[in-house]
DNA sequence: GTGTACCGATACGGTCGAGTACCGGTACAC
DNA sequence: GTGTACCGGTACTCGACCGTATCGGTACAC
């Protein structure tokens, strides 16, 4: 559980139980991340991230005992919240700019996300690691921008798209791929949001036309 | 290409070049793809397959080259429309007989869009029998009976709604195991349908109540 | 200088699975 | 009966990759 990275009582400030700075940590976890969104979970190797970050598999086995642990910790080191910043004071805008931040990383989460499908339901902790980074911050940082619009008056409460919303969102995203080949851009989900999403809450202020 | 199960013209009608019924043939794809929506695609072995469909792995290989190949095969062998009947004459109630119908199957085709979520990026063949296969025939039908409802003008045709109607249903199937771990049902499925997909249609008879 | 503790490199053991080769058995044609 | 062509079983080769062990080098403490 706590295996590394946790700043212990007794370390002094100047020295590092690790001599691997966390940048150069980093690379590590942004290599592994990279290639798995290249050639997908199982195809990536030990051995290639030590390649490719010049640094040699005893390394990463000393820091984490096996592969999924390893890209576990890479997970949970990436978490970021992509729009938590978007508070425009009209729900309608806050969902127009979060279409167009979904749009600018979907091609990399969504990789990610679909790189790891199997693994999924294959290594428990992964799944948790993945869900902590990936999915659970963006569905709060919606659901919180959904919240706001309530309490605004904007949508009543209790209406009964707000539920589908976050789902909505994400299983767009997350499809195009499948049904195109292509992944979903800014302008795609822009569309939607306008298209389907605010006439969904009633949003939109010409209805029929 | 065209590798095998061609009807070669030479071919007298009581003799098969091979010996294994067609019936045979789908133990052998329905054993495959059940074995991929439990474990993933790569960790479907020939020899698990052989195993459990009791036949020998040589058997295998004289029918497919590889096993991309043949679990291309057992993916285009199982397509199926599935809610193909579904003709009402009200778009709004073929909706919700395709919610219905969809959260039958989701199980087991969502589990199996999810397990090779990697194959697909990894194998062209692969992928595009499964769009053949999974994707297509679904997309096709749903927009045929969109189509139907525009022919019949329950929608303005050009409603900008209509075009991402494919894309809402199938990513809403396909996200509910990453949000909450549980596959959508036919139930959720509903409630979707009748909170989003129509009110965005402009279907509903009391938009604000 | 000496000890310690980590890094990088490499080599190794062990497992697993794809695909091949070979063998005996058998159904069917003639 | 004889030949042919396929089936099932098994043994095998070959490569990939996880995880371990070992060794030399080096930064830093004292």
């Amino acid at each position: 559980m706590t295996s590394q990275a946790a700043d212990e009582p007794e370390t002094v400030v100047a020295s590092r139980r690790s001599k691997l700075t966390p940048e150069r940590e980093q690379e590590f976890f942004d290599a592994v991340l990279d290639q798995i969104r290249h050639c997908g979970y199982e195809s990536v190797t030990m051995e290639g991230i030590a390649a490719s970050t010049r640094c040699s598999k005893s390394t990463l086995y000393r820091q984490w005992k096996t592969k999924p642990q390893f890209v576990a910790a890479a997970l949970r080191a990436s978490r970021r919240v992509r729009f938590a910043g978007i508070d425009t004071g009209s729900l309608t805008e806050d969902l127009r700019q979060a279409a167009r931040a979904a749009g600018d990383w979907s091609g990399k989460d969504t990789r990610l996300l679909q790189s790891l499908g199997h693994a999924l339901t294959d290594d428990r902790e992964l799944a948790e690691a993945l869900r902590e980074a990936l999915v659970h911050p963006e569905i709060a940082a919606l659901q919180e921008m959904l919240e706001r619009g309530v309490a605004r008056g904007e949508v009543p409460a209790g209406h009964p798209a707000l539920e589908y919303v976050p789902a909505m969102m994400f299983g767009v995203l997350r499809v195009r791929p499948v049904l195109c080949g292509q992944y979903a851009d800014a302008d795609y989900l822009a569309g939607f949001v306008e298209a389907v999403v605010l006439p969904a809450l009633g949003l939109t202020r010409n209805p029929a036309e």
